[in-house]
DNA sequence: TTTTACGGTTGACATGGATCAAGCTAACAC
DNA sequence: GTGTTAGCTTGATCCATGTCAACCGTAAAA
């Protein structure tokens, strides 16, 4: 697929909202330590862009997989069902982010991503990126790095899951979210949750009324100031010692 | 690095010994789907092999990532340690699996790898495989696909953690070895714990009391014949439906 | 404006698994 | 043989979190 030429502004512009090489996670994303030229190849394969609406999926567990998808603005859940109807939350995602690797191992997908707000994504087909990434060594050493980080993330979880009590777990969530939103340049201290309570019990392993009653504890501490979905962080080495200690 | 040409019947053997072209693991393991050209070039690669007595770290957390290994034979944990001493087993690897991913993503290995009886694994250097995967196509997609199973490998865990009651959990352990035996052409029925209570009660998130009175449960009930490691399983279908009865 | 609904909070009580403790078994050293 | 040790089993008790239930707050619908 050839490039256009910058020859209407418009459809530059149009362009300069679309491309990797312009866009403001390109040291968060994919693109990542890529040269000029390289991005711009890399701007080729990630044409399509996607909005999705609050609730929609992005994709579900059974289908075809095909591309992998990078967030470009919003907020994901991605979640794991069993036949008997139980379910898990497997991560939140937001943007900078990659979704799907879960279909690379057998090409259908074995989860569902689901917007939290509204969205949007950069799908980018995988057969394509894997050619892509056969000539450009740099695109393909980042990538697997961000796999493997995936991999290290899920370590975390379940020793989190394996070890940690409930009230240990929430504050390793909140400093979490926080660290991911510092480095996307928001605030460390104060932000919105986008997922109900329900949804970080299920992430957690926890029924929502545990998670419920860890916020109020903890606000109760003076660690945080919780209001709804509002969370102001006020003593982050408070909540980090309470990670670390075995009561 | 030159392969050696087979006119000295000896030197050959000793290569045949090593070559992943000669592996009975090829199909399990890196080498699946090369063709026989393809084989050889891996050979090249994976010319490295060590022995790990039981007990042994193949590698620790915190050390530099240079290689990722594959099981020739045995069995290892991984576990990954926090500050205060708690520590998590994050997985059981058997022969024709990978260990070492991990490390991709900072380039420092963040779990400790230990083999719990004496083993023998083929140590893949990492850039090497990365060139070669840039020239071999089918490589390149099957390591992809190998680094995407550990991630949907990691949900089940996650799954099983935080939605699984204890005898919910040890069921999905036992099928899942019996499985994983049965694949590699041992009995499915009839296999040795190669690890402890205590290691089994890490991994699924509890403690060994609760794993050995699960197991004496299993076995009052008829689904499995317990002796120390050595396990039974009788009833494949009662285990799989404690597995998915929410009691 | 009122109504409805969904998500969140809080309380009372139940329970699965942790903890503590004792004793057993098998393997291994002597 | 005997002693030692690590791992396993089993029992009694405790407690963190689940469960059930009532109520509240906010936001969207009417």
């Amino acid at each position: 697929m050839p490039r256009t030429h910058p020859l209407n502004q418009e459809l530059t512009l149009a362009i300069i909202k679309t491309a990797c090489s312009n866009c403001n996670l390109r040291e968060l994303c994919l693109p990542f330590g890529l040269s000029l030229e390289e991005l711009e190849r890399l701007d080729d394969l990630v044409s399509t862009r996607r909005r999705i609406k609050r609730g929609d999926h992005l994709y579900r567990a059974g289908e075809a997989f095909d591309a992998i998808y990078a967030i470009r603005s919003g907020f994901f859940k991605t979640d794991v069902l069993l036949e008997d109807g139980r379910d898990q939350v497997t991560g939140f995602q937001m943007a900078g982010e990659l979704l799907g690797m879960d279909g690379i191992s057998t090409e259908i997908h074995t989860c569902n991503a689901i917007a939290l707000e509204d969205s949007e994504i950069c799908a980018i087909p995988f057969s394509r990126l894997e050619s892509l990434s056969r000539e450009i060594h740099t695109l393909q050493h980042h990538f697997h790095k961000v796999m493997s980080r995936e991999i290290v993330r899920d370590h975390g979880v379940m020793m989190l899951l394996g070890t940690m009590r409930a009230e240990e777990r929430l504050a390793a969530f909140l400093l979490n979210l926080s660290q991911r939103f510092t480095a996307r340049g928001f605030s460390h201290a104060e932000f919105y949750l986008r997922m109900t309570r329900e949804e970080i019990g299920s992430y957690l392993g926890l029924k929502l009324e545990t998670v419920s009653r860890a916020f109020s504890k903890f606000q109760e501490e003076g660690h945080i100031a919780v209001q709804q979905k509002h969370i102001r962080i006020l003593n982050v080495n408070g909540l980090k010692a309470l990670m670390n200690h075995r009561t």
